[in-house]
DNA sequence: CTGCACCCTGTAGCAGCTACAGAATCAAGA
DNA sequence: TCTTGATTCTGTAGCTGCTACAGGGTGCAG
């Protein structure tokens, strides 16, 4: 936890972080990365620290938090006595969120799947796959009135 | 298959389509829907086609098709000995992304349960949910080094 | 001191809508 | 006919999370 002040450029940041430059930019235009200190020519100037910050972020990316859950995971993470209970009241709600996308997703697998096996391809006069869009509301995935 | 000309307006077509109506107004502007007839004042005027059509692309949408697959599903349905196949191609496509999103949020699913599972709440000296994404890369979903 | 890789800012674009503002039109009642 | 209130019109800007320029300036090795 304790880091050096090795000076990394936005571009060594960016390999070690596997994020891109103008990621790493935009990140902090939004206020999500603090600005660095710059060179005498304006470059910027990162450190341990900074990586750090990037990682937290961008595994915090993979998981699907968005940019504003993340922003409040890191203020809760730079108080020292943050509150626990809500770090995870937020993962807890992101988990129920993926959990919904993920069976919003099942249903157009299941949709999908089956209108596709009807399909024969060919230059048919009728498709299936094309009736079915063209059906009436809730015949795609239903099948009854 | 046949349609009156029964008149509807544009609001009225949103009510029957479950469509926004800034949504109809924006596929016309991409070229999804067509322009339809005017008023003498100015107001848009559609018939049981610009419904069916409309429903056609509500319903793709549904099911995850983007904009330019369902461009592409429309331009095929239009054509009257239209190809089968790549109507089948592109559902195809489309679902092997749809299996893929599945499967990226799957591994989100595993992760979130896992580490809001190690949390107890309460204002812990550290959260566990913090530490992992404050973690080396890879720990998150490995937890080896 | 030259050359080239890197970095700078600012703006515009992607998908797929949604949300205005400010004006005009429509339809029904009095 | 006039009025009123609901609807519609156009155009533009915003949302998320980046990415891709253009047109410059720096940094450093040789």
């Amino acid at each position: 936890m304790v880091h050096g002040q090795s000076d990394l450029s936005i571009g060594a940041l960016s390999g070690l972080t596997d994020c891109n430059i103008e990621t790493i930019r935009y990140y902090e235009k939004i206020g999500l990365m603090p600005a660095p200190p710059r060179s005498a020519g304006g470059h910027r100037q990162y450190d341990e620290g900074h990586a750090q910050r990037l990682g937290f972020i961008r595994r915090s990316r993979e998981l699907g938090f968005s940019l504003d859950e993340i922003r409040a995971l890191l203020n809760l993470a730079d108080d020292a006595g943050y509150d626990c209970g809500t770090v995870r009241d937020i993962t807890y709600r992101h988990l129920q969120s993926v959990r919904s996308k993920i069976r919003d997703l099942r249903r157009m697998e299941r949709t999908l799947k089956t209108i596709a096996g009807e399909c024969e391809g060919g230059t048919a006069p009728h498709c299936p796959i094309i009736e079915t869009l063209y059906a009436a509301p809730g015949k795609a995935h239903q099948g009854a009135t």
